[in-house]
DNA sequence: GTCTATATGCCGATAGAC
DNA sequence: GTCTATCGGCATATAGAC
C-alpha cells in the first residue's frame, strides 16, 4: 500500500486534526498525536518526516473538504448570487455555534506561524485562500456579475473578518453584520452590471 | 516603586512585547524573554506570577497605544467621516508594509488561544477590540452618521478581514479592497442619513 | 530585587530490534 | 511498519542565598 494512503497514515492525520484544531498547533506534541492514533512516536516519524510534515498534511486534508462543506451549502447554480453569497454568511454565524467551533484552521494557522512565511503551513492557507477566493468569482460571475474579482476579495475580507470578529467575541452574530455589508456591496455591483447590459 | 511601574518590569514587557509579537507567543520561552530584558528567569518570575501574567501585560501595554496610533494617523474631527476612515485603511497597508509587520496582536493571541476563552490574552483582546469599534462608532457619530454602531460593526469586520488576509497572502493590496468596500458602505448609511435630516 | 542552581516534565527526533 | 528505549534540549516554575 502506497505510503500517501496507508491507513496508520490516515488515522494520524485524523488524530492531527482533533488536536491541532481543537487546541493549536504549538500547544500539541507529536506524542500526543501519537497517542490519539493508537502507535508510537516512532511510527508517526515513520509516516511524516517531521511535525511540520504533519502539520502540512493536516492543512492538506482540510482544504478541499472545507470549500466543499461551503460550496454544498448554497442553493444550486441557478439561484441569484445575492441569495447565494447570503446563505454562506448564515451557515458561517450557524457553524460557529457549535462550541466545538474554533475559527478557521487557516488563519490559525498563519497567525502561529506569522514569522514563518515559508512553512508548508503557510504555503497550504494562502493556496486555500486563493482558492476560495476564486470560487466566490465563479459564483458572481455565474449570476453575470461583471468585475467579479474585485467584488470576490471584498467578500473574502468580509468572510475572514467575521471569523475574526467572532472568534474574539465568541458572538456568532458577527456573521450576520458581515452578511448585511456583502449584500450591500452585491447591490451596488448589480446596479452597474445592469447599467452594462 | 511600586511593582506595577518598575523599570524592570517594563523592561520585561518591552522584551514581551518584541519576542511575542514578533515570533507568537507559545513559540516564545520565559528564558528567551529574560534574557532579552538582560535578567534571569528567577527576576521575571518575582514581577509575573506566570507567563500568563506576562502575556497579558504585554497585551494591556499594547491596548490603548495601538488604539491611540490610528486616532492620532486620520485627520481631525472636521473632516467627513468617509475621509477619516478611509484613512485608516490606506494607513493599515502602509504599515503592512514593514517587514516586522506581523498582523494584528491580539488576533493572533485569540487564534493561538482559542481554546481558551477565559484566558486572560482573550479578554484583554476582547475589551480592544470592543475599544476600537466604540471609537469607530464615536467618529461616524461626529460627521451625524445614524445607526453608527451597525456600521462600525462592519468596518471592524473589513479591518480585521483586511489584516487577515494580508498575513495570509502577504499583500498589503486588500487594505484598499476593504477600503473601497468600506466607502461603499458609507455612502449607502450617508443617504440614509441625509434622508432622516 | 536579583542572583545561582535546580526540579520536573515535555519537546522533536532517532537507534536499533523484530 | 511498528515496536521499546532513549537522546539532548528546552519548557514553566521554584529553593534558597545575598
Amino acid at each position: 500500500m502506497a505510503r500517501d494512503s496507508s491507513k496508520t497514515r490516515r488515522r494520524l492525520i485524523a488524530a492531527a486534526d482533533g488536536l491541532f484544531y481543537g487546541q493549536g498547533i504549538r500547544a500539541v506534541g507529536v506524542d500526543a498525536v501519537a497517542e490519539a492514533a493508537g502507535v508510537t512516536k516512532r511510527t508517526l516519524y515513520y509516516h511524516f518526516a517531521s511535525k511540520d510534515d504533519l502539520i502540512a498534511a493536516y492543512l492538506e486534508e482540510r482544504d478541499l473538504p472545507t470549500l466543499g462543506r461551503y460550496q454544498g451549502m448554497i442553493p444550486e447554480g441557478g439561484a441569484p448570487a445575492a441569495r447565494r453569497i447570503r446563505r454562506i454568511f448564515e451557515q458561517l454565524g450557524k457553524n460557529a455555534e457549535n462550541p466545538r467551533w474554533r475559527g478557521c484552521s487557516f488563519l490559525r494557522a498563519a497567525a502561529e506561524f506569522a514569522n514563518l512565511p515559508g512553512h508548508p503551513a503557510r504555503v497550504v492557507a494562502a493556496r486555500h485562500k486563493r482558492r476560495f477566493e476564486a470560487w466566490l468569482e465563479e459564483v458572481l460571475a455565474a449570476d453575470g456579475f461583471g468585475e467579479g474579482a474585485a467584488l470576490a476579495r471584498q467578500l473574502m475580507i468580509l468572510l475572514d473578518g467575521a471569523v475574526a470578529q467572532i472568534l474574539i467575541h465568541r458572538d456568532p452574530s458577527y456573521a450576520l453584520s458581515a452578511a448585511d455589508a456583502a449584500l450591500t456591496l452585491l447591490k451596488r455591483a448589480n446596479k452597474s452590471k445592469k447599467r452594462r447590459s
